[in-house]
DNA sequence: CTAGGATCCTGTCAGC
DNA sequence: TGCTGACAGGATCCTA
């Protein structure tokens, strides 16, 4: 579930809290959501917390950096002097800590604590030697994000799966990385392209138009402070969901297109439900 | 090489 | 109420 912007979000959040922090014990709750030694990281200090993609890095003393993919429903959540929760947005933020969805707990010196929960166990911690970081065959399969190529190398990478349908396509990491399901119809939306189109179909100019919407719609969400805690509670204890405000198709089936008035309709594309406006994605 | 589908796992929700 | 199947903000593995 987190994307990006969330995941973007929660390094910011985690690098002011937890910059420094040194691990006194970790706790593994589930064998399958952490691979590699725990007790590696008793002592070590918390140097920087970097992110490639959806993938965050805690760089450690001691030559040892902490992969953390949060996948699907993957949480971190940070009780200390100061609160920071973000992930899949759930009760898990300000409920009881650990529980029955906690797989990792991080206890640091300074009396803090981290939390991994993840419902579905797709995520995990992963120690490596930091040298080693530069051999992971995941970070190294990752495309350029949205930043870092022009509308002219984003063309021609579309162009190599000219079989495969544009939506297809946007949540693959190796073509282009940081977009998941959310925004990769927001992007579709927001540039007029119809989901299902084939690659090959895409002319330079949709490209263009693609790669600027896709930026756009995730510098927007990490501004806003991606689906975090702070939104997600809102003072009268209600239930808000940043989601419903930004979400121009996500979601929204059923409901009114912001810009034509016409329906939002949910099929399945590429195995994942995908969401858009028929009257204005062509 | 490509593209599509199954798969990992737990929880929730709609429909009967 | 209880059951069943579909589905979920991700990525990999297997098949053709």
């Amino acid at each position: 579930m987190p994307e990006l912007p969330e995941v973007e979000t929660i390094r910011r959040g985690l690098e002011s809290v937890l910059k420094k922090s040194v691990v006194k014990n970790t706790t593994v709750f589930c064998e399958k959501s952490f691979i590699g030694d725990p007790e590696d990281l008793t002592g070590r200090g918390i140097y920087s917390i970097r992110r490639m993609g959806k993938c965050l890095l805690f760089v450690m003393t001691g030559k040892v950096t902490v992969m953390v993919h949060l996948r699907m429903t993957g949480q971190l959540i940070y009780r200390g002097a100061k609160d920071f929760a973000g992930g899949h947005p759930s009760e898990n933020f300000v409920s009881e800590l650990p529980n029955k969805q906690t797989r990792v707990m991080m206890e640091f010196e300074d009396g803090g604590v981290l939390y991994f929960n993840d419902q579905r166990k797709f995520g995990f911690f992963k120690v490596v030697p930091t040298a080693e970081l530069i051999n992971d065959k995941f970070l190294r399969s990752l495309g350029p994000e949205p930043w870092r190529m022009d509308a002219e190398e984003f063309f021609e990478r579309i162009a190599k799966r000219k079989g495969s349908s544009i939506k297809a396509v946007l949540l693959d990491q190796k073509v282009i990385c940081g977009l998941g399901n959310i925004y990769a119809d927001e992007a579709l939306f927001e540039s007029g392209i119809d989901p299902r189109r084939l690659c090959g179909t895409i002319t330079e100019e949709e490209a263009e138009q693609l790669l600027l919407a896709a930026r756009e719609v995730m510098e927007r969400s990490i501004e806003a402070g991606g689906s975090t805690m702070a939104t997600y509670v809102k003072p009268d204890g209600s239930r808000g969901n940043y989601l419903d405000k930004f979400a121009q198709v996500f979601g929204r089936e059923g409901k009114e297109c912001v810009r034509c008035g016409g329906e939002i309709e949910k099929i399945r594309v590429a195995g994942r439900g995908t969401h858009f406006c028929p009257r204005c994605q062509k």
